[in-house]
DNA sequence: GCCGAGGTTTACGTTAACGTAAAGTGCTTG
DNA sequence: CAAGCACTTTACGTTAACGTAAACCTCGGC
């Protein structure tokens, strides 16, 4: 992905403890970074979502791999289904040298997401009254039990 | 939920063309009414969730059962799963006579949601952002493409 | 030289949340 | 009374998003 032509990514750049500049990872890092499995992350791969490069038969991840795993991830907790996350991040990556086509179609998906994301918030809200008349209930009978044994 | 002790809910009450006062429905009026299947609220019901009565073997929904159904298809806007819901629901229904356990384990999970929630909203802010930014940029190239045809 | 820790592919298994089809019941309407 | 419509049960099918197992490579270290 990195196309910043520059840092053509020294192969192991052992130069340091804690290399302060460290531009690349293994599937095994990120699994354990954003607490995944690596058949997840290789899932994704599959599923169009991620593109590492390759030094022989092991992935190598860069920092804009990483970007895409978070920004995949966060989807998911919200509850976009892999297919939409990558109709998002295609067009982006087409962007570019989209047509006008492409990029209103990118507009229109935004949009969507958008209003999804209004009313997941209105969502969050109703649901949270909901969760404060629930507790307020609890720490009622709670209280009235105050003085039983059990 | 609503537990508000009135209310014997008379049965049929069909006194009008458009009875003001409606209490019962049918499963395909709250299928069409909440833009489900009948298949889907069946399944709610075979996973605990929904609990109507029956005239004969025809499931009659109250308005009990209608917020239920709401309360349940909002969780899963949310991306709860339905055992999760579940959880919530039956130890609310439990609770009037819930013992300290109980209800202490319930506060637990109504912290938890909460959690979910706080970070979700995070989420939301963080992909608002993100779909800030991938709109700014798609408008850029379209303005970019001013005159060209396509 | 071999061993363990990581990586790889291939492929079948699993779970949640329904879809879909078949076959039957019950009312009411022309 | 036949047709139609809404409801019912039963049961197999489907999809997404991984889990899990087997069998293999490969590299640094003892």
């Amino acid at each position: 992905m990195t196309q910043p032509p520059s840092t053509p990514a020294p192969a192991i750049a052992q130069d340091g403890p804690l290399p302060r500049q460290r531009r690349t990872y293994s599937i095994g890092e990120l699994a354990k970074m954003f607490e995944v499995t690596t058949r997840t992350i290789r899932f994704y791969e599959q599923e169009g979502l991620l593109a590492p490069e390759r030094r022989g038969q092991t992935r190598i991840y860069n920092e804009k791999d990483r970007v895409r795993l978070k920004l995949t991830l966060r989807g998911k907790r919200l509850g976009f289904s892999l297919a939409e996350i990558r109709e998002v991040v295609m067009m982006y990556d087409a962007m570019p040298d989209g047509n006008r086509r492409q990029l209103r179609r990118l507009l229109e998906i935004l949009a969507d997401k958008r209003a999804n994301l209004e009313r997941q918030l209105e969502d969050i809200r109703l649901m949270q009254l909901e969760l404060d008349d629930v507790e307020r209930r609890a720490r009622d009978v709670l209280a009235s039990l105050g003085d039983q044994k059990d």
